[in-house]
DNA sequence: TTGTAAGCGTTATCAT
DNA sequence: ATGATAACGCTTACAA
């Protein structure tokens, strides 16, 4: 592998010049730049991109950690820093945790070790303390609100109210509610606002993130019958799916034995004319990458839509 | 920002026993582990990583080339690279090319580069012969059959073969198909085992992608009527969804009036009881990630299912 | 067990 | 315009 200096030697300048021409710097002779590129076509001289990483002391590659890649949540998110990103020539290195600690940690590690320019959250286990104090090493950036660091994010609380007035005015009076964990921000925000609207703990069903778990809770309100809650809202609309599914496989109707209201409002909610809550999510991923160059604390609130169909 | 040769000074050792510390290694005495662990701690001793990559010639990072992430066959594939990446501690840098020749040759001058340890491309725009010209910089993997490359992949013509023989068996005697590409290998292969089956090039519907894609093209269908074909084999659910919908929302009954089966079985084909042809994408990612290890040629050849629901 | 010094391959500063 | 040379910060023979 010839290196910028063998390339010198053979070229009969000096690194610099190499350096020059590899760079499309000014003050180079034609007839010396003509030499230099023959050369390197001659030793098949590759640029080594570490050592300019290492030089410059910049790498041009974000961060971007998140649970679950598959999901449409995220992959939408993702979607929309990567778009960003690509603009700039930035590229994207890719941490999906599953939500354990020590992977969360790992992403934070690259960015103390200048492996990152910058990092992104698009959801978290760590506290957002632990995550603030590799602030001093690099940008991050939530989609969560946060008073310290710059995020991106939708108002959880009022998405709820906003859910459970649309679902009052419906004629529903026992509302439900499905989420995928039992902490995190966002979560404890919606149960909050749950609770405020004078609903109980026991209408919140936890471990809700799949289509599977859909079904399971479906599954769950049906031995329930008439004791269980007559409306939900819903994690996402996958989830939501499962509990559509169920149901019609079993001879009930939605929205008369149960409506639904889920959140992302993503192709198969619109296909099974569920109610749901959408968020801008691309948008949400091209502010939180705007968000990596803005020094000074900045909140981005984001707004959402309920979209009304059938199943409400 | 204090280096290793800031501690090795202060702590009154040289740069390797400061280097061992860090590394772990033996030979290094409690007493000078102790002092130079210390002094880290005092100066804020942070590792420089790309210090470490050039060193190393190695950067533990391996790329992944896709047109869509949101798409849920790229990005279950992706999921299956990144699972198995993560297990051994390599990271994923993250190329959403659009199809763009342009992004996909990024990806490849950061394997030329060495900034990438290996390369997988989950679909392609360039040749196959631009691609395998970068083999010698580092290993490349495609999901997608080929003669040089080491590849894991479905064959597409045996699953046309499987879906026709199946149509025909249902009553079904025209079949049409829809396609994203007019090119790439996966799409000549659908279209020259249709071709095979007796069908014809009219019957072929390009551009299909999006769920907005199969409703356009469901509208196209619902105007040549009886004069359409009456079965198609379909991009992925989400086209098929999008088809369904709106055949739906005219009042036409599937499968009556037009039968669909469909690629990917995701979700919404199991919601919406379309047929479907089942990869396992998964296992997909991770073949293909444990090919990047295999020096000598290799491919792997997947097996699909085709699961039977109330659409054909 | 510890240290010296030579890489790794660029970019950047400062003369000339 | 061109070049010497010092960073950038770590790993790794090789020597002691």
């Amino acid at each position: 592998m010839a290196n910028i200096r063998d390339i010198a030697k053979a070229a009969n300048v000096s690194v610099t010049t190499v350096s020059r021409v590899l760079n499309d710097h000014p003050y180079v002779s034609e007839e010396k730049r003509r030499a230099v590129l023959e050369t390197m076509k001659v030793l098949k001289y590759n640029k080594n991109l570490n050592a300019v990483t290492l030089s410059k002391g910049k790498t041009q590659i974000i961060g971007v950690v998140l649970p679950y890649i598959h999901q449409p949540f995220f992959s939408l998110v993702l979607n929309g820093i990567a778009r960003r990103a690509s603009e700039e020539g930035k590229t994207i290195m890719l941490f999906q945790t599953n939500y354990e600690e020590e992977k969360e940690r790992e992403a934070l590690e690259k960015l103390k070790g200048k492996q990152l320019d910058g990092l992104i959250f698009c959801s978290r286990a760590l506290s957002q303390a632990d995550i603030q104090m590799y602030g001093q090493h690099g940008p991050v950036v939530l989609c969560e609100e946060s008073e310290h660091m710059n995020c991106v994010y939708m108002n959880h609380y009022e998405s709820i109210v906003t859910g459970v007035r649309h679902l009052r005015r419906r004629g529903y009076e026992r509302i439900g509610l499905t989420l995928n964990r039992n902490s995190g921000r966002n979560t404890n925000e919606r149960v909050r606002a749950l609770k405020d609207s004078g609903f109980h703990d026991e209408d919140i069903f936890y471990g809700a993130l799949n289509m599977e778990d859909g079904e399971e809770i479906a599954r769950e309100l049906l031995l329930l019958g008439n004791d269980g809650p007559d409306a939900l809202i819903i994690t996402n609309d996958t989830v939501a799916a499962g509990i559509y599914n169920e149901f019609r496989r079993r001879g009930k109707k939605i929205p008369d034995d149960l409506a639904l209201l889920s959140y992302d409002n993503q192709h198969i909610a619109q296909s099974l004319e569920i109610s749901s809550v959408q968020l801008p999510l691309l948008e949400m991923g091209e502010a939180a990458y705007s968000l990596l160059s803005i020094p000074k604390h900045k909140k981005i609130e984001l707004p959402f839509t309920l979209i009304q169909r059938e199943s409400t």
